[in-house]
RNA sequence: GCUGGAGUCGUCUAGUGGCUAUGACAGCAGACUGUAAAUCUGCCGGGGUUCCCCCAUCGUAGGUUCGAGUCCUACCUCCAGCA
């Protein structure tokens, strides 16, 4: 199905977006999901990540519940596991994972960075080596395999097969890697078969002006159905930096295509992203912080280094053993609805995963109110008054 | 009552004459941004001026020894077997 970006509205005085991304039949009609309902979903978006194919602790019908648009999954890992063979005999990925939205495969790019790096350098211009995580045996992959496993693999969105240098990178290495990684996303693209498939192109460049903007146009040059802004947000790269790397690519990316910021989702983040023009988000932070104990709460802290981060709190701490309210007050996830901090405490204690699916949905679902909130702003013109007020609480 | 065995941090445990008493669990905190993550890190006898220092400590009390959780004696407690 091709994905289409309708603008609907740019708030007046931050130029943050307010759109659909509709996705198409091979008609040109608005698809329709199993239930009947339309496939259309409204941005600024963030989509809940499921690497291995779920969404972990979480049913399909548990994700859904939190009102996501698109979902993630990843090509690394299902070409090692089950492999892209298994899933296209299961009839794809929406059938094999029961996940009838859309889905975004991403393309192995961001294991280049986490696995490949810190090992040897053996990112060649052919392609990647890596060591697997698994076995310990050796892998290649390559721009042309990644689009060929995503074609398979059938999932909605396909991003082009790039390399995620880490911050510490300097200036050298990033021009060196980001004319490389245009080259393979050519590559990607001329072997990209998969005509229900959507393929985006990736942005990368550092925190560096030049870069971003040569990057940017010679990605759009290259034709993509949306464009993403990658390589923030790795290390300890400063929120400066990852603003920056925003700001040198969005005026260089087409109005009527999504704009995809990969792998940030600190809720400040998104505020500060959606502002610079971003449409859609991803993250594996509100999954991953509830598996570990810690509830999004809303508003600002400040870490050590002066940045503004999220607020959370850890339902382990002894102090939540007789907290008989639910995480917040205001929330409309299930967990809230139900359940008290002393009962999730409780689960946390005890290493029941219920207590990591209750915080899953409603780390999910704080994002995703998030950016119901940024919506209504933008349409009201008022988003320049919302991020002060977020930054404010 | 007799014989044998055993007592080490909240719990279990390593230790068999030589530097700072081991590890696990539990406990208390922290970290986490396109998932090698239901993981990782720190603390975990007491006190202080806490990257350092002082004090205490292997059931209790003595003893042997330059040096004892470790060897000896007595006692206490527990376990097993026998009465």
């Amino acid at each position: 199905m091709k994905v289409k970006f309708e603008l609907i509205h740019k708030d007046k005085t931050t130029g943050a977006r307010y759109g659909k991304a509709i996705f198409l039949d091979e008609n040109g009609n608005v698809a329709k999901n199993p239930d009947g309902t339309m496939q259309e979903y409204e941005t600024p978006m963030f989509m809940p990540v499921g690497t291995q194919a779920t969404v972990k602790t979480l049913s399909p019908e548990q994700v859904k519940a939190t009102n996501p648009g698109i979902i993630l999954a990843n090509t690394y890992h299902l070409w090692q596991r089950p492999g892209a063979d298994i899933v296209e005999r299961a009839g794809g990925l929406h059938k094999f994972m029961n996940w009838h939205g859309p889905i975004l495969t991403d393309s192995g790019g961001y294991q280049v960075f986490s696995l490949a790096h810190n090992k040897k350098k053996d990112i060649t211009e052919e392609g990647v080596h890596f060591k697997s995580e698994l076995n310990g045996s050796k892998l290649f992959l390559t721009p042309e395999e990644s689009i060929k496993i995503q074609n398979q693999l059938d999932s909605d969105i396909a991003m082009s097969f790039d390399e995620c240098p880490p911050a510490s990178a300097d200036y050298k290495y990033l021009k060196n890697s980001v004319e490389r990684t245009l080259r393979w996303a050519k590559r990607g693209k001329d072997v990209h078969a998969n005509k229900n498939q959507n393929l985006f192109g990736i942005v990368q460049g550092g925190p560096y002006k030049d870069l971003r903007k040569w990057s940017a146009e010679q990605t759009v040059a290259l034709g993509f159905d949306g464009y993403s802004i990658g390589g923030v947000a790795n290390d300890d790269e400063c929120k400066d930096d990852m603003y920056k790397a925003i700001e040198y690519s969005v005026p260089h990316l087409p109005e009527d295509k999504l704009r995809y910021l990969m792998g940030v989702g600190e809720p400040v983040d998104l505020v500060e992203g959606v502002m610079r023009g971003v449409d859609i988000f991803d993250c594996v932070s509100p999954t991953r912080l509830a598996r570990h104990g810690n509830a999004l709460i809303w508003g600002i802290r400040t870490t050590e280094k002066g940045e503004p981060k999220e607020k959370r709190i850890n339902l382990k701490n002894a102090k939540f053993t007789d907290d008989f309210t639910p995480i917040e007050n205001e929330c409309d996830c299930y967990a809230c609805k139900h359940y008290t901090k002393a009962y999730i405490h409780h689960l946390m204690k005890c290493d029941e995963t219920f207590g990591a699916t209750l915080l899953s949905i409603h780390n999910i679902r704080f994002l995703i109110r998030l950016t119901e909130k940024m919506r209504e702003a933008i349409k009201n013109d008022r988003y320049a008054e919302f991020r002060e007020q977020f930054l404010n609480s």
